[in-house]
DNA sequence: TTATATACAATCATCCATGTATGTAAGAAG
DNA sequence: CTTCTTACATACATGGATGATTGTATATAA
């Protein structure tokens, strides 16, 4: 029954696959190891020899759609010189919108981690991992806001700092709702008023 | 071993701080009923007596803090009608930070619903929820923001819906934020910082 | 060709959380 | 004073879930 090195991969693709429908259907804490192993036809032996435990499973899941859209933010919100400033920002949360409207991996993905996992034990270094990566992406956003204080597109007597701070708390405020709410509701269908409201609202007028 | 009434309250009182620090310390799913009942220098029995089952139990916790905070939330918006509309949200808003610096129960709470819970099975009625209180929670600021524009303080042009929204996704991201960072940590030193931006923001220039 | 590592499946022992059922002493009602 | 009810403690039965162990067939390397 021993498989080549592509039938592996696919397997232990399968596994990440299964345990995400799992743990967007019944959480974490209650998808037993056993579920996603019937999910993706294979067996608890297949789970435990691709990932360690649960939580491995867990961050490797995780991974996999944080990396992209992290990599994805940098490019947009950096390496896109010829669009001005503001406009990368609001470029930076409108296409963070459509990958959500789009991939439904990296919603469920999302959803698991805004509401559907307790960061406790294991899981607690990685809220450690999340601070990093808010304080990375404020960064960023900081240096973009600075930027278009220097070109004067930045509302007058606005720190960059603390404008990258609201954006940062909009772009967590606004996920959180978007995927608590369902596709009829308030914030899902002002999602893009939203976006373009709080980029105005940073722009000098 | 019988209790007066007064003590079989206390008891439960107990109980309920007992699950709060077990629930903030090892999350909700990963909290056994005996550690509750230990920490609470009693037996399963008697959390079993207050408590039909450890959801209840959740529910309980985050009722006595939500509850007082929703009440708290309506009496400033609404009934406040001697300071003017804007300052009313400033305060609530800025109010809301000093319930969380000042109570660590609020805070345990609100981290433990935050961070520290699966809302699947049991709890997944619990979104409902959420999104019953959001929404009457915007449509309070939707009222708020209209008076404002109506004696002229709200910027011109700003609807009062997407004001009541940008507030809400605001208030959200910045509770989640100052939740997860340290004291010492960016969101939380900058809060009210950004509560008066935000505000600020809104107002007629 | 042979040997070894790989990619799983199957089985097992163990522990632990839950819910319930029963016991019981002490307040409250009459 | 007794009876009933309350407010728990204790004990029990049950059902998983975990992790480890073992088995095994096949790639793959030498």
């Amino acid at each position: 029954m021993r498989r080549t090195k592509e039938e592996a991969e696919q397997t232990r693709r399968q596994i990440m696959t299964a345990a995400l429908n799992c743990f967007h259907a019944r959480g974490i804490a209650r998808t037993t190891l056993e579920q996603v192993a019937a999910a993706a036809g294979v067996t608890r032996g297949a789970v435990y020899w691709h990932f360690a435990d649960k939580s491995e499973l867990v961050r490797a899941i995780r991974e996999d759609v944080s990396l992209p859209l992290l990599d994805h933010s940098d490019l947009v919100l950096l390496r896109e010189n010829k669009v001005e400033p503001l406009e990368r920002i609001k470029l930076f949360l409108s296409g963070f919108l459509s990958v959500l409207e789009r991939d439904p991996r990296t919603r469920k993905t999302l959803d698991i981690m805004s509401y559907k996992c307790e960061y406790v034990g294991d899981m607690a270094g990685d809220l450690q991992t999340f601070r990093k990566r808010h304080d990375r992406l404020r960064a960023c956003l900081t240096q973009v806001y600075a930027e278009a204080r220097k070109d004067g597109s930045l509302r007058s007597g606005l720190d960059p700092d603390l404008a990258a701070a609201e954006t940062l708390v909009f772009l967590v405020g606004l996920l959180r709702l978007w995927l608590l709410e369902g596709h009829a509701q308030g914030t899902r269908k002002m999602a893009r008023q939203l976006v373009d409201a709080h980029v105005m609202g940073r722009r000098k007028s």
